[in-house]
DNA sequence: GCCGCCGCGTACCGTACGGTACGGTACTGG
DNA sequence: CCAGTACCGTACCGTACGGTACGCGGCGGC
């Protein structure tokens, strides 16, 4: 058997600056488009032929997925590695963790694509909303919790459960604004109120976590 | 003019019986089947004609906003008349919008009406979306805030803007449980959980707002 | 220069689904 | 008993869109 290799070129990991271009594309048309996304629009727009995007996507799911992904890897960009923590550092580090992940969310694109993967959810077959999720609230997560760990391990925070406290400390960032987002409230923020309303969240969340250092 | 009468005979207040069984056979698919609601899908459970979809409902859009209306005005039921509060009833207060809140986003009916509604906003000409985020969001924050200014009334909390203070309750209540929900995320939460997280939600928003009676 | 190969453009196919038309039945008022 | 109305069931239409097939131009290898 093997008369004709089929080899799987559907893209998978790292996609080559053309099929980024293409995927450049798809994101634009989103934002632009609503999410009445045709394969004849992205064809179009991205200049390249259908035929091709089925060979290198498989087919509208996995330009869906490749999308996705290809965002979420230029959302990533972040430098960790918590050492000791004072007081002042653990509010600068929580603050910037709030201002990044209003910034992410109060976005066009993560609008879109949000609504992308909740519809794509809502019909099953569908790891698009694990992928979103994956790389939103569990990636934030990731990163939150160690911080607060190394806050604890520095006497400067109290919690039993460091999934709990990043919970509420989502939970105060967030509030209502991907929600009223999603559901296509105006709500434009600009960066100062995301500043301010960050700025008010990790007050709120060391008034309630925080502790004098013993 | 005027030679055929032409009656708008469209759902706009109080669905019939018969209309009220159709609307419950919407929700029933929904829940069941996912997004992909067809209109045959939906005379073939309700028992009644697509001719009688269309008469009734005008089209599509109009059965999906007579379904959410629907589902929103059973939502409702909800006491209210803010008497004077000392600081238990306050907090029963709370706990209780806290608890109705969380048994709502976690139902799978709320999550299906609000993926629908999302898609919808997406693709624009959607009043969908608003009228879930003004039957969600907005009506439960017109019912908690005179609770919250009766609070401060009574010397029982400190706060300038009852919005504000309004939406770090939400946040603090609502954390990260509607995205995961939307996004596919399993996620259930029993009764008791709800309970536990609720309480928590209010006992950390009085930590934060709450202050002992001059 | 000639030959594959890659990829663009375009035409095409199949189907699912929104919306309409129509015949048949039951009920109501006159 | 007849006319009108309401509504069920089903057949039908149009179209948008996912997916495929094919012809053509450009480019690297021999």
């Amino acid at each position: 058997m093997s008369t004709t290799v089929a080899r799987d070129e559907t893209v998978h990991e790292a996609p080559s600056a053309r099929q980024q271009a293409v995927l450049d594309a798809v994101l634009a048309l989103l934002v632009e488009e609503g999410d009445q996304l045709t394969m004849d629009a992205v064809a179009r727009r991205a200049s390249c032929s259908k035929e091709t995007l089925y060979k290198w996507f498989g087919d509208r799911d996995g330009l869906l997925t490749a999308t996705v992904r290809w965002q979420a890897s230029r959302v990533h960009a972040g430098r960790d590695a918590v050492g000791a923590l004072d007081a002042a550092a653990l509010r600068d580090r929580l603050l910037d963790f709030a201002v990044t992940w209003l910034d992410v969310i109060a976005g066009r694109t993560s609008v879109v694509l949000n609504r992308i993967a909740i519809a794509h959810a809502g019909s099953r077959k569908g790891n698009l909303g694990a992928i979103v999720l994956a790389n939103g609230r569990l990636a934030i997560g990731g990163r939150v919790k160690p911080v607060l760990e190394a806050g604890r391990a520095a006497g400067l925070l109290a919690f039993e459960d460091s999934e709990t406290a990043f919970r509420t400390f989502f939970g105060l960032v967030g509030r209502d604004v991907q929600i009223r987002l999603l559901l296509g409230d105006a709500l434009d923020l600009d960066a100062a109120e995301i500043r301010r309303d960050a700025a008010r969240a990790v007050d709120q969340f060391l008034a309630l976590y925080g502790q004098a250092r013993p």
